[in-house]
DNA sequence: TTTT
DNA sequence: TTTT
């Protein structure tokens, strides 16, 4: 029953975000982001460049706040669990697709950044509650307690 | 280029590794651990489970570890990074694999450990160098400096 | 604005935690862990240990699972955030003590982890609306939604 | 024994960090982030925001980096260990000192980051080794393997 | 598909 | 497929 699920990306998004909305409202976005690495080839003595794609999905506030403010080239620093979702493709097989489902997000400087005043850093679970209890998304607040921790 | 890619993983091995050896000789070890977090549905108030599935995947020294020491059930601490392979399945589709390269391992107490002292904890950088200067795997040791930072 | 302030532990409890009330009636409590690491001596070729202790600082339903379930050697993850307190000493200086202040708990097995069943895992969030729901600590329990995520 | 002792930090420099260089010319960096967290006060609704400051310390490759690239206001992540070093004060009092000892850092965009081509991402192990092997500090490479993990 |  |  213990466990720990957790994920840190710090990565550029490859496209903008899609946004979608569930039935009732619950706003989904999905994009991805890259993360590269450099090495030095241990035989040729040439520096090459690894990337690695994530495919993230961010629900409600957080998605909001995405579709608002996360485009294409966006550096965004990116905190969630990993989950691994199972579907049928077109010839019956079972496919697999593995996501990182955010529940904190970070907007970081750099050339890809939005430009209208972006709110640097969001939580799930803040933007949850405020926006249940508001009715609307207000990015960067918590409703949690007079003390912080 | 800059990234960070990192994922942090408590669970539990759902079977024993598998290790296979590359023609040079190169370990690699492949598992999956679960990772279990609860929660109570709003509607009907039952808690309920939800278990991750995550592909592990070990090399060198860290996967002779994970030979020796773990097994079905053993709880382990996973830091690594997330990769995705892509492979051609039968008919020829495109498929991908996310899995989780550890480069960091912490095995933990509990009911699946070893009975054979296994060591805590093992690093893959430490192991790597080791390795290539002793020739064993001699886990727990690091080569790095006087100075352990 | 933007920020991470992140602390991921597994040590070991030096001591029983010791739990005070703030007159309100939240529970608060504090506890030291110890991680260790080993290294071998670049000189003399020693293997050495390391051990750093941690301050841990629980609050509310986490405190209360701290006091049924930890003891002095139990072993923990704990995720949490840096913060650095000042106070004054008797001779009038300013001093700093630097804490982790934990919002997310799991129990690990081991030696000496507790003999009455206690609860794997926890998290601040979950608890601390949990309690003000409830009245109760109820831990393990989440009051977030249909999706637990 | 086992155990895992790991901060990850995202924030900007208070100030231009101070570097020194030891006897044998190892190199040492010191510097404080601010990480800021935003909050609703229960009471007032007034959104206020905490400020936390961490007392950062890089060794040779990385404190060279920092040296040449990191500045008052600049935005970096840090990852690394908690370390707590005691000292004595004038009245003979032992203190304490809470450091988070980095081994792994990656430049953000932002403000205040360098204007010289600053190298984004760094780790100290890969400088070590390139260090020790070229004499000069070649960030950005690594010298670990043909395979990149 | 991003970024430097 | 694990674990409690």
């Amino acid at each position: 029953m213990a466990g720990v699920n957790k994920v840190i990306l710090i990565g550029n998004l490859g496209r903008d975000p899609e946004v979608r909305h569930l039935e009732n409202g619950t706003a989904v976005a999905s994009f991805s982001i890259a993360t590269t690495e450099s090495y030095k080839d241990r035989n040729t003595g040439e520096r090459k460049d690894i990337t690695d794609w994530h495919n993230i999905v961010l629900w409600r506030g957080l998605a909001e706040i995405a579709e608002k403010f996360l485009k294409k080239g966006s550096q965004v620093y990116i905190e969630g669990k990993l989950k691994t979702r199972s579907w049928e493709d077109k010839d019956g097989n079972t496919r697999y697709t593995t996501e990182v489902v955010g529940d904190n997000m970070t907007m970081l400087g750099g050339r890809g950044s939005a430009e209208n005043a972006p709110p640097p850093q969001a939580s799930g679970d803040q933007l949850r509650e405020t926006a249940s209890e508001t009715g609307t998304i207000d990015q960067n607040s918590e409703e949690i307690d007079d003390l912080p921790f």
